[in-house]
DNA sequence: CGTATGTTTCTTATGTATAAAAAACGAGGG
DNA sequence: CCCTCGTTTTTTATACATAAGAAACATACG
């Protein structure tokens, strides 16, 4: 049966959401908290209950009252927020790079399944979601077979990064002055800057950053295949560094610098210099990950 | 419970198999079918009890002999040999194109597995791999949305198949004369030349010829995400022509025209005139895909 | 011993069940 | 009438069940 990932991850948030608030005031309409908390009415309403049933609010005449700030109650663990179905996700994804899966690597949903501790419905599920990333392919009316994360999907991988990522970066060399995305290229600059100066402590951050810029250089001609690319790109890069930890911090100041260049180039509008920056980033990221890979 | 979809469609096969031996004729083994029908041991021993049933082959003591040519047997039906999954794929390309779904329509899981009359399970896994078509978004907690096969998402079809394609016939400039590639395309070559000479009886034949052309300007370059863009194409055009036949002749005749001028071009190996073929095509399929969308 | 068939076991394709979440419906109160 | 809240209905996420199909094992025969 379903699990009550959204209950508790809504629980948690209304948590947070409390402490914005002084004691003794009233808490906003069921309708208000949904729009704010992202859920249905119904889960806001099993998280107001909650909280009643623990004493954080009390319901008056005229709506509902917080009584105290929500210091000790106990908020429910990451793990228990997360749909079975992400969890399936981060457990395939260990095991194929953490495990170091071979190519050639038969998949049996049964068995994934029970490895899991799953039903087989949302294994299958997963992997025919998984299947655009191009790592697994099916076979009729048999199982799955990973095809490795070998070189040769790393190279393939980046052929379209840089087709699609080229496209995208030289459009900026005619974009008008008055386009509003250039506050947005800024506002990364800014936040690369900021990275850098705490590199030491924070070069954990930039995985998620990385993501947002090159998402942010592909809203300039929106395409809703490119938009899905990025997801492949993001995926691979986030699980494979996840476990992947060697030179991080190196790896990732240099990331910031070129990033910096290249932010630099487009605000040039020169062409030359944005191929040039573009394709030096792109054929370092992808030393990198061939590097990790052997 | 599983349909026999696979056992019907294996029973059908072998009939156009025995149709290749002699009456009296012993059989090739188990394993050997096997291999022939492409499915399992045990989907060959099921069709040949089935055939023994009928009386069309007998067991000896040394093996099976076909009795007679299986005349009057009757084949099983399409539809029945194909697996639900797939039915649900036409219904649902049916529901889109034909009765032209409009854009922001939402999509409702359960009310599709009514109206198809299958489980909603099979639904749910059916939309989950039709997602990377780019037709449909999925959102958090509830059902899914149709964007709308529209002229933005012509546009942005053709964007990246341009990008693609044009790719890969620029390659051909470089290929040696060795390449084997050479001898496919000349028979690519008179493909074309043969349905042009019976356009008026076969042009409902073009669009696999179609799907097998560019798939094989793809080859050069092997990239699978190439290749998994080529489904999304040819599941586009395969189904809206299906639906939308105004022109068709016409429309193909002056398609292969367009393929007979790009294979002449890749065999000058001139740069220049790839190019220009290859956009000239691109262009004129993107403009009969914008007219009859329209 | 290798190949062909009979038998058993395991996996996949598909249907059904159900708690959780969302949405729709309804009734009061400003 | 619009908003808020209580109630009912519908849909989704997940588990489980089972026939069809694949694969593994076993036996027999040359």
């Amino acid at each position: 049966m379903r699990t009550d990932t959204t209950f508790k991850r809504a629980f948690n948030d209304m948590i947070d959401l409390l402490r914005t608030f002084d004691p003794g005031a009233e808490l906003p309409s069921e309708n208000a908290l949904r729009a704010q908390l992202g859920v249905s009415r119904t889960t806001v309403r099993k998280v107001l209950a909650s909280m009643s049933a623990r004493g954080v609010i009390v319901s008056e005449a005229h709506g509902r009252i917080m009584r105290e700030h929500p210091q000790q109650i106990e908020r429910y663990p990451k793990e228990e927020t997360l749909a079975i179905s992400q969890q399936v996700e981060t457990s395939f994804m260990e095991w194929m790079l953490r495990d170091n899966a071979c190519p050639g690597t038969e998949i049996n949903e049964a068995e994934l399944a029970r490895k899991f501790g799953v039903a087989t419905t949302i294994v299958r599920e997963f992997l025919n979601r998984f299947q655009k990333y191009g790592l697994i392919e099916k076979r009729q009316n048999a199982g799955w077979v990973f095809k490795g994360f070998t070189a040769n999907f790393a190279l393939e991988l980046f052929e379209i990064r840089e087709m699609f990522e080229m496209r995208s970066a030289r459009l900026f060399a005619s974009l008008p002055d008055s386009s509003p995305i250039w506050k947005q290229v800024r506002a990364m600059r800014a936040a690369h800057l900021e990275l850098l100066a705490d590199i030491d402590a924070r070069f954990q951050d930039f995985s998620e950053l990385d993501s947002r810029f090159h998402r942010l250089i592909a809203t300039v001609a929106p395409n809703r295949f490119v938009e899905s690319f990025q997801d492949v790109i993001a995926i691979v890069f986030h699980y494979h560094y996840q476990w992947n930890k060697r030179d991080e911090r190196t790896r990732n100041e240099v990331a910031i610098r070129e990033h910096l260049a290249l932010i630099e180039a487009l605000e040039s509008r020169n062409i030359a210099s944005i191929d040039q920056a573009c394709r030096a980033h792109l054929t370092s990221a992808r030393e990198t990950l061939l590097r990790s890979i052997a």
